[in-house]
DNA sequence: CAGTATCCGGTTTGATACTG
DNA sequence: CAGTATCAAACCGGATACTG
């Protein structure tokens, strides 16, 4: 017969964390990659050229600026548009899909902005 | 004289995009790696002894297990208890702080079911 | 069981230079 | 401006063998 444990971790609440687990993983495998949150991040304040995202996204490479686009685009999480200026500029924006991540990107800045008041915090019971 | 545009780039709108960037940049470099979501993920269901975890989180091998769980246990999301037992045992849970990670976990569980339902549609119309 | 040590290929990323 | 091409370095991560 089974413990109490076994039938949760066997049971129903085994299946609820597989089916969260792949849950999750469907969400990073969008995200993968060391700079898509931080663009989407960026391009959640507004349309941004490609110039503005390399700025705003501290340490990125145009190489990677651009792999990460493209493959946001692939994903449909954003658009590109190219305007007709006499140098060329493009223009990214989230698309109406790209803005349902919205929701994920306020909780890490939440939860990005109580983390830093944790270690000032920290930092300064250390030092007494 | 700025445009409206310009005051909104130039001026606060900018700021708070920087503060927020920075935030992101925060939580992402704590969650940092390919499997440190999945294991707060499987986690929060519960603790999990080592092999678990491995069978759990699907496609982990025993060496990024253990590496990306040495991490979390030094930012404090995670604590390790070492059981007493014959062939000894270990179990991994949240910490409380670790804990507070469930809105992110939730979002990203809550994303990743609507991306899937959509990938099935989009599959459905393309059949069409 | 819960890891660590080592080898090693593959992928990712960065720096630099270049193009339309 | 908005990228691409190329090379080199860094890191990822799997397989295997081994330890307490």
């Amino acid at each position: 017969m089974e413990t109490m444990e076994e039938t949760i971790k066997g049971g129903l609440g085994n299946e609820a964390c597989q089916l969260k687990l792949r849950a999750v993983h469907d969400t990073l495998y969008v995200l993968s990659g060391k700079w898509k949150i931080e663009i989407i991040t960026s391009l959640s304040f507004g349309k941004r050229r490609f110039m503005e995202l390399q700025r705003e996204v501290d340490g990125i490479g145009a190489k990677m600026l651009s792999k990460e686009l493209r493959e946001l685009e692939v994903n449909e999480l954003i658009s590109r548009k190219v305007c007709d200026t006499k140098p060329i500029t493009v223009e990214y924006e989230l698309s109406e899909y790209g803005k349902t991540l919205r929701k994920i990107i306020d909780e890490m800045v939440d939860w990005g902005l109580e983390h830093r008041k944790r270690l000032k915090e920290g930092c300064r019971n250390h030092q007494e």
